[in-house]
DNA sequence: AGCACGCCGACT
DNA sequence: GTCGGCGTGCTC
């Protein structure tokens, strides 16, 4: 009897393979199979055959081996073996996420269609810089990442859509990826009138039938373009010859649960293994591509000049603090204008009505008000589950912003039954509603997650946007996001300073790339620009500055500089470790054992010298969902070793960890909240 | 992730 | 008595 013995990545959370036998040769690497597991039967994949196995196993058979799904590319394979090694993350489980969640249907029903049928569409004809930058790309061959700077309205989707049909013409095919948001329906038609019935489209606001037949529409090789948010990049797409990464600064392509990847970065391996081109573009590049530009990694194409001549709109900043002293000074009475208004704003925003053209404020904070406290005894409304303070939202709804725990807001404060409650801070739901008494003949609508939940919501709104049946808009920052309105001719930031300050080193970049956002969304269209009002306590912070003069080069310079002096990113490595359990007493315990591990790991071997451990300390929100967060950050240089560091010190956590406690890793946090 | 085992509370 | 709640442990 001819026993071979094959790796299998189980769908377990197991950190390694498992080991089958198999008397037939039907088994074969990329092929997907049923095997027993515990007591239960499991899917996975085969990674190849095992030449010697020991182990106190006693191996057991493959069940059978599943025709249904296609055999993976060994290429795709190595994609998703680097995923796991490098993610640190169960490969079983990395490889089930590269199927669909149906099954095929051999029958055709009638669904809705998810990219629309249109006519072909006539490129435009390219400008100097477009030319330029298409010549760019087709001068190398293989794998060559090109970091596409240009503003808003410099035409990048025309390079990716040229080079896209480029690629084409060669029998190859491609992948566009998108943050979820700007993955609007306009998008798609765009791509979809440059390529008819060459589009699929993939995202999670499908339903899992049409997930799983655009999934197909891929595999069958039916549609060389898969556009899609980052979750598109695990259809197993052959012969692919070039890759998008549209918004590439975007925090949206980590992931920050389960797999923690971020898209961007796994697309480029993704590249290198199709030895494919990679186009990343952005008008606000993350400091790692622009860095990887700058030491010549990556290719740097940029475009200076807008599209018909389109010019940037008009900034103002107001300076919250001197509004305050003056208010002060001044003693104003009463204000008919809402504490949160200037002058400037106000001026501007009835100016624009009486033009009859369309506004938008922003805030990037839901509901009425942050806080409510009792002016008499202190008390303020907390979430019991998350140790963090509820949000007002209506008139006496008070929600947690990260469990969504509600109750109401009572007359009387629950600890000294004062009825002296205040409420304190600004949301968008506020906004709104001083607008609307303001101007009680314009339409006043807002989008925030507590209004936008369905895709469906989201793309009425651009409807009604574009038909001008909205005269303001108040939203968070999900709304300043891709979206292009012909008639907005005005944007007002209530309070930028919000996520200024946080404590995270990317915090400047993310302000920079906001208010960046935010101000293109003004004029786009219009002759003579639009107009941008931005209200701040903090008009001299960095981000802030850059991005009224539109100052990407000298932001990159000064902000490189402190994370080389910090050893940062892109200068230095992270990783973080994240400590949960249900007591705030176990989670000290992990913390102790975990911070012990690390450092006699460190203490042991030499070449982890250079590592630093900081912490393990209370996460910035220790309570989340009744569970109780620590974290450690380690860091190193780029060569430091890090990498094969976490996956010494964290080995099987299940065999160390005490129980009722989780231990994560997070490679390349973006976020350290 | 599943799926079983096992240890406690509340119920026809 | 036993039904079923979910904490704990294991899977080649």
């Amino acid at each position: 009897m001819n026993e071979n013995l094959w790796s299998i990545a189980v769908d377990a959370p197991l950190q390694q393979a498992l080991t089958y036998k198999s008397t037939e040769s039907v088994a074969h690497r990329g092929a997907s199979v049923t095997v027993p597991l515990g007591r239960r039967k499991a899917r996975g994949v085969v990674l190849g055959p095992v030449e010697n196995h020991q182990s106190e196993f006693e191996l057991k058979f493959i069940e059978a081996v599943d025709d249904e799904r296609p055999k993976l590319p060994d290429e795709f394979m190595k994609w998703l073996e680097w995923l796991a090694s490098y993610y640190l993350y169960p490969v079983g489980q990395v490889f089930s996420g590269a199927f669909p969640p149906l099954a095929k249907h051999s029958r055709i029903k009638k669904t809705r269609q998810v990219v629309p049928q249109l006519p072909f569409s006539q490129p435009p004809e390219l400008t100097d810089e477009q030319k330029n930058a298409l010549n760019q790309i087709q001068q190398y061959d293989g794998f060559q990442a090109h970091l596409v700077h240009g503003v808003t309205g410099s035409g990048k989707t025309e390079i990716y859509m040229h080079a896209i049909a480029e690629a084409l013409k060669t029998g190859k095919t491609a992948l566009v990826l998108v943050p979820e948001i700007s993955l609007t329906p306009q998008l798609v038609q765009r791509f979809a009138a440059r390529f008819p019935d060459q589009v699929s489209v993939i995202h999670s606001h499908l339903t899992e039938r049409e997930k799983t037949n655009q999934w197909w529409n891929v595999v069958d090789q039916k549609t060389p373009i898969l556009i899609g948010a980052r979750s598109a990049l695990f259809c197993p797409i052959e012969n692919l010859g070039i890759v998008v990464v549209d918004e590439e600064h975007e925090p949206s392509f980590k992931q920050d649960e389960k797999l923690k990847y971020h898209a961007r970065d796994a697309a480029i391996v993704r590249a290198k293994l199709a030895n494919c081109p990679i186009l990343l573009g952005s008008a606000t590049p993350s400091l790692e591509s622009w860095h990887n530009a700058q030491i010549g990694k990556y290719n740097l194409i940029s475009l200076k000049s807008r599209v018909a001549n389109r010019k940037l709109p008009q900034v103002v900043t107001v300076d919250l603090k001197e509004k305050k002293d003056q208010a002060k000074a001044e003693e104003h009475e009463i204000q008919d204008r809402p504490f949160w208004l200037t002058e400037e704003l106000e001026t501007s925003l009835v100016a624009t009505m009486k033009k009859g053209e369309q506004a938008a404020v922003f805030l990037n904070r839901r509901g009425v008000a942050q806080m409510a406290v009792c002016k008499s005894c202190g008390h303020t409304y907390e979430c019991p589950n998350c140790a963090i303070s509820l949000t007002l939202h209506g008139a006496s709804h008070m929600v947690c912003h990260y469990c969504d725990y509600s109750e109401p807001l009572t007359d009387k404060c629950p600890a000294c039954e004062s009825s002296d409650i205040e409420t304190i801070g600004l949301g968008t739901e506020q906004i709104e509603n001083d607008l609307a008494k303001m101007f009680p003949f314009k339409v006043v609508a807002r989008a925030d997650r507590d209004e936008i939940t369905k895709r469906s919501d989201l793309e009425a709104l651009i409807e009604d946007m574009e038909k001008g049946d909205i005269d303001i808009l108040v939203g968070t920052q999900m709304i300043a996001k891709g979206l292009d309105f012909p008639k907005l001719t005005l944007v007002g930031l209530a309070l930028a300073d919000i996520g200024m300050n946080l404590p995270d080193f990317r915090a400047a970049e993310r302000s920079f790339q906001l208010l960046t956002q935010v101000a293109g969304r003004a004029g786009r269209h219009q002759e003579d620009g639009g107009q941008v009002v931005i209200q701040t306590f903090n008009p001299e912070h960095v981000g802030l500055k850059a991005s009224i003069t539109a100052d990407y080069e000298g932001f990159a310079k000064l902000e490189l500089e402190e994370r080389q002096a910090l050893n940062y990113p892109p200068f230095g490595k992270l990783a973080l470790v994240k400590l949960q359990a249900k007591s705030m007493n176990k989670a000290e315990k992990l913390a102790e054992i975990v911070k012990r591990r690390a450092q006699q790991l460190k203490d042991k071997d030499e070449k982890y010298q250079s590592i630093q451990i900081l912490g393990p300390c209370p996460a910035p929100l220790v309570k989340i969902r009744n569970t109780y967060r620590y974290q450690m950050l380690l860091k190193a240089a780029v060569d430091g070793k890090l990498h094969a560091f976490c996956f010494q010190f964290l080995g099987d956590p299940k065999k160390w960890a005490p129980s009722g406690t989780k231990v994560q890793i997070d490679i390349d946090p973006l976020s350290m909240l």
